[in-house]
DNA sequence: TGCGCGATTCTC
DNA sequence: AGAATCGCGCAT
C-alpha cells in the first residue's frame, strides 16, 4: 500500500529532503475526486535565516511566515503576479526553510507544475495530507545517487556570488518525460 | 499611500 | 528580447 511521507520525512536537513523527494510522488485530489500523481523530478533548497536567495533572509514577513512554521506543509506564492509557486517546508517551527519543486515527470518549470496540478493560494499553509488533497507518496524505487544532479538555483542572481552559486537544485537525470 | 520588484513563462 | 500582471515589502 502506498504511504504518505509524514511531518517527520520533512521536519530533516532540507537539502537532504529536496534530494530525497527526487522520485517520490507528488499528488493532488481534485474536487472533483479524480486523483493527480506525477514523480518529482527537480527540486531545489531554500534554508534557512542567512540564505539570502530565501524570502526568509530578512525575517518574518506575511508571505514567507510559512516558511517559519512546521514542516510537512505548503508554502504557496504568486511570483512575477503571474505563476503559483508551490514549495514543501522543511526543518523544526522557528527555523525557515522549504523545498520549491520545480517540476515531475512530464511537467518542467514551477509554474506550469502548479497550473497542471490546479494548486494555488488556497493551498497555502496546508499540511500535506490526503484531506488537504495534496500529498507526497514514498516511491517503490528512488533515484540512485548517481542519478542525480546538483546545480545553482535558478533565477537567484539577486542572492550574491556565495548563495547564488550554491549546489541546491536537484534534478533526476533519469526521469524520463522531462518536455515541455 | 505609493512604488518597484520578482524562486516564471510565453510570444515575437 | 519583452510583455504579462499583482501581492508583497519597505520607504514615505
Amino acid at each position: 500500500m502506498t504511504r504518505v511521507l509524514k511531518r517527520s520525512f520533512y521536519e530533516r536537513d532540507t537539502v537532504t529532503v529536496a534530494r530525497e523527494l527526487l522520485g517520490r510522488t507528488l499528488c493532488r485530489r481534485l474536487d472533483s475526486g479524480k486523483i493527480l500523481r506525477a514523480r518529482i523530478a527537480e527540486t531545489e533548497a531554500y534554508d534557512g535565516f542567512e540564505d539570502r536567495a530565501s524570502h526568509a533572509h530578512k525575517g518574518v514577513t506575511v508571505r514567507n511566515k510559512v516558511m517559519f512554521g512546521a514542516p510537512g506543509r505548503s508554502y504557496v506564492y504568486l511570483c512575477y503576479g503571474v505563476h503559483w509557486l508551490l514549495n514543501l517546508t522543511t526543518r523544526e517551527v522557528g527555523y525557515p526553510a522549504a523545498v520549491l519543486i520545480r517540476g515531475v515527470e512530464g511537467v518542467t518549470g514551477p509554474g506550469r507544475l502548479t497550473k497542471h496540478l490546479q494548486v494555488d493560494k488556497r493551498f497555502n499553509e496546508l499540511p500535506l495530507t490526503r484531506v488537504a488533497g495534496l500529498w507526497v507518496e514514498e516511491a517503490e524505487v528512488v533515484p540512485d545517487a548517481d542519478e542525480i544532479s546538483a546545480t545553482p538555483r535558478v533565477g537567484v542572481d539577486y542572492a550574491g556570488e556565495r548563495w547564488a552559486a550554491m549546489p541546491w537544485r536537484f534534478v533526476w537525470k533519469a526521469s524520463q518525460g522531462l518536455h515541455r
